[in-house]
DNA sequence: TTTAAAAAAACAAACGTTTGTATTATTGTT
DNA sequence: AACAATAATACAAACGTTTGTTTTTTTAAA
């Protein structure tokens, strides 16, 4: 802790006052156990020496440290910090902090990240599994551990054990695509990401389930997996599928803004009209759907919301008395289509 | 710290072992002061049980937590997060990590979260001064208390008592309007956020200067400021401000992407061609400039790369030793024009 | 005044480490 | 076999709080 070893601390002020170090740490606690007179001198002095709490000591005592611990795989999408800015939100009101560790997609480094807050950091722990992460073990061990962990996004069959929030990404992208062949489009695209990634595997189950309830055929050269490493693979895949001489798709669906923004751009350099020719709608409605010109029709995530659920599970679960057996729970949040100019 | 209190310590170790605490704890720590074959012994007993140390205590104990204290004015603003990311990639490496607060651009939280930082959790803090934050007294409190600080981004003059990292905003806006000039454009709007604003204020007197130097009289009805509270009622201020019939710029220099693509989006609307008719120059170069139809000419600021060097500049702080008189760093990082579609 | 009850404050252990110093065990020398 | 010298380990204080228990002081009743 970068502070001078002349810092202030209770036995500076009890000595002060001639009290001792408990009394002090009473009367500063507001306890009534202190006269009300010393109470107030305490303070007083206290606030003339410039004190300070150590709050690595309390947390040591008292066996809290207020702070979560929070891994999300990246930085760099605006859906993970939406749900970390709607986490402070929630667990700021609680008296939480929040510490923020980025796994960058990798499984290693979100077991790595779990050890360290495992450490004794935090008092619970906030995780979005990488799209690598095939287990749960080592989540089990944490609780198991005794620390409570809630998970969001991108969460497979294994890690029903935790609490969790979600989206119900299926019926979301069923939902996008009936919409599409409500207004009588025959040759839907679909562009996701790496298949491997729960999140874009249930977008493509209802992709393939809309499409099948409506008796419309599926082509696979409409069907794009990008690999999704940077958004400049991204737009060289987006490129190419869409100058294929196969691709007469008349609207597209788009598992994240970004795919949408860049099919945009793709459509417009090829001198599509949108949406008179072709229409777009993107997931997730973050970032700058609606600067684009034309603005960009999403499904929207309520990720904010989702940020706000999942610290609402773990303050629950941090204020439940330590032995009553947890009753696991699952929040599932709605979704729904924001009409922008990319479509009819 | 969320765990049971079945939770091993030094102490299960050292008893089943018929050690002391203070030998396992240095087998523990590869000290050689422990012999070859007791060190193994209490490595692999550790091990089978489940060993973790306890970081808190570990903490009371060295004086060190090894967390970075980050306080940005926001988190929806890529900027900031870029530059945290930066922060992160740099004190990875030496084994510190990073606790991010929001000031939500409201001095009196700047104040309280440094304060809360200055409790002890954190070993130093890396702080970016909301457009409030007209002193400097509580940011030297904090150092005065031996707590390393280092600044970045919108640093007032009373500020330069602390460590800090910037860009020259007035020669980056200078180097954007002369390069508007040097293509014959006469009328350069300009559109920047909250004058109070420092890196606004600067970019303004750049724009300025690059006029006066060539002789092109400035027009009052070219210039706008926005308030800035949220990207709706910048889209509002910008509509109106280009809306408005004395408006014939051939040029626009923004003092940021979202600012630039804004005005794109305004231009378009209205009828003009991208770069034909009027060029656009933004400010920042994150988030979509570069996916945006025509993409944006922007003055790239080096986020990451700031991130990078501040905490550089506070690690180095942290490995100095306590007594020497430490000597005031600045770091100015250059900017350059990113040429694309938006500008001939 | 003495004494019991209540109020106020002091004492001391605990939280789980680290680390300087003291003690015990081992080795090598004569 | 006795004795240094050194290696290995144990002891104990420290880090700055919190909090249960005990002691002292004050108040009020007899």
């Amino acid at each position: 802790m970068g502070f001078k070893k002349n810092r202030i601390k209770l036995e500076d002020i009890a000595n002060k006052l001639n009290l001792s170090i408990a009394t002090v740490s009473r009367a500063l606690d507001q306890n009534p156990r202190v006269k009300q007179s010393t109470r107030e001198k305490v303070i007083q002095t206290a606030n003339d020496m410039g004190y300070m709490p150590n709050q690595i000591a309390k947390s040591l005592s008292s066996g809290k440290t207020n702070i979560i611990g929070v891994i999300i795989p990246r930085y760099d999408e605006p859906f993970f910090i939406e749900v970390c800015r709607g986490i402070d939100h929630y667990v700021s009101t609680h008296n939480y902090k929040i510490l923020i560790s980025s796994s960058r997609n990798s499984f290693d480094s979100e077991v790595e990240n779990l050890a360290s807050f495992e450490r004794g950091l935090v008092d619970g722990i906030i995780l979005s599994p990488t799209h690598e992460t095939k287990t749960f073990s080592h989540i089990k061990n944490v609780i198991n551990a005794g620390i409570p962990v809630v998970l969001f996004d991108n969460i497979i069959e294994e890690m029903h054990g935790a609490d969790h929030v979600l989206i119900d990404d299926k019926k979301a992208a069923f939902s996008a695509v009936e919409f599409f062949i409500k207004k009588g489009k025959k040759q839907i695209a679909f562009i996701g990401g790496a298949k491997e990634k729960k999140v874009f595997k249930d977008r493509f189950e209802g992709y393939k389930e809309a499409l099948n309830t409506y008796n419309i055929p599926m082509n696979q050269n409409l069907i794009l997996h990008c690999n999704s490493l940077d958004r400049k693979s991204d737009n060289i895949e987006i490129n190419s599928f869409f100058n294929s001489p196969q691709i007469k798709p008349d609207a597209v669906f788009t598992c994240t803004d970004n795919y949408g923004l860049l099919t945009m751009k793709t459509l417009l350099k090829l001198g599509y009209k949108i949406p008179e020719d072709i229409s777009v709608i993107g997931f997730g409605d973050l970032g700058l759907a609606d600067v684009f010109v034309p603005s960009l029709t999403c499904v929207a995530q309520p990720s904010f919301e989702m940020g706000q659920k999942v610290a609402e599970l773990l303050i629950n679960q941090l204020s439940e008395p330590e032995n009553i057996n947890h009753q696991k729970k699952v929040i599932t949040l709605d979704t729904k289509i924001i009409l922008r100019e990319s479509t009819p």
